[in-house]
DNA sequence: CACAGATCGAACCGTTCGGTACCATCTGTG
DNA sequence: CACAGATGGTACCGAACGGTTCGATCTGTG
């Protein structure tokens, strides 16, 4: 039976049902892990209509990663925006709001880090480039909260928060336990170090006792 | 023709062979990139050969991943034992040891945790729980560097320093350019912010200006 | 010399993969 | 009402996958 009697054919609104779904479904079997097959059978739709939005299941990756990076950047970009114009709790913020998803059931890592080493070469190196990307905003986020904090040096600083952000991220999918403030404590840490003068008013603040 | 002439027959040798060749092309290709038919006529051995020493391809990888975290563990704690008995310099010689293996071209990521995450869910959790105590082992490096150095939660602070290193690991591979000295000068100075008492001597140190 | 064990090469099996083609059936538009 | 476009369902394709089996041929041992 095609077209299900009484759906309203919105081919935007198809492609983005299918976009989400087929992010969920990715993420959580990877992109290996789940034929194309498969994928159509469980969103719910024919082969044809999928390859008529994508091209390709690379081309449907590529938009998957595409939007989910466009998401998250949004998302931390928002957390560190609301917690306001001071560097030290904004950069508290992204770490905290970063705990609370690791901390969620479904995690499994971050999906744009998990693409790129699934399809570490082949497939043209989409997921690669989609991930250097991505990972090029992130620093962007947090080189701007060490320049604002005063940072000396905000690139280094910046590299230095990215590696925190990486290495928490795949700690809290792969190593069980153990407590997950640590990164949000060693990031004030070294915000702290670098950056002498930064609000002053906060220096008595015990960070690590908070957890 | 079976068994090439001249060739000595030692099993335990063959094996060994394997174990090499295979560890490197599933470290360049990914486990999923390389099939065994491939694998065998690349390393020069039968299927039949590969099968009878691990038993499928789960075995040979399970048994990759093994003498690799055997390897890089011993590694790295080499490095450390290397550096004297100061705390500070143990940890500075492996974050320069891991920068070394970053700058390395043919480089592409902890095969451990890449091995995790192609093979996430799945394959009776090989690759997961082997990553798992490869962490486990490096958290135990880093720990005992933050105990001897005073730290009064090694415990916390190892874990800040392993998300240092999975971090810099992780963006070594997937983060094209920058300051490979970031992650050392991160730790550095968690280190000695943890412990207030450590290494005197060498806190006029300008870590990082040695870049 | 005889025999056991190790190895190669090749054929083979069932399954799954990404991708294509075709057609019936629905909606939306004029 | 007529027609174009969107969709579902199904069958199909060639290739690759992990794994098994068999026979020929070598080494090592007694």
């Amino acid at each position: 039976m095609p077209v299900t009697k009484g759906t309203a054919i919105d081919p935007a609104r198809t492609r983005a049902g299918l976009l989400a779904a087929a992010t969920d479904l990715l993420y959580r079997r990877g992109l290996d892990g789940i034929g194309v097959a498969e994928l159509c059978t469980s969103i719910g739709v024919s082969k044809e209509t999928l390859y008529r939005h994508f091209g390709s299941k690379d081309g449907l990756v590529e938009a998957v990663l595409q939007a989910r990076s466009d998401r998250v950047t949004a998302w931390l970009a928002g957390a560190a925006a609301d917690a306001g114009d001071d560097p030290e709790a904004q950069l508290t913020a992204v770490f905290d709001a970063l705990g609370r998803w690791h901390a969620e059931p479904t995690f499994r890592g971050c999906a744009l880090l998990n693409a790129a080493t699934q399809w570490h070469d082949g497939h043209e190196g989409t997921a690669r480039a989609t991930a250097a990307r991505h990972l090029d905003r992130r620093l962007e986020l947090l080189t701007g909260i060490a320049r604002r904090a005063g940072a000396p040096d905000p690139a280094a600083l910046g590299r230095q928060l990215l590696a925190l952000v990486v290495g928490a991220t795949v700690l809290a999918d792969l190593h069980p336990g153990a407590a997950p403030s640590a990164p949000r404590d060693a990031a004030i840490t070294l915000l702290r170090a670098a950056c002498p003068t930064v609000s002053n008013d906060q220096r008595s603040t015990d960070v690590t006792s908070s957890e």
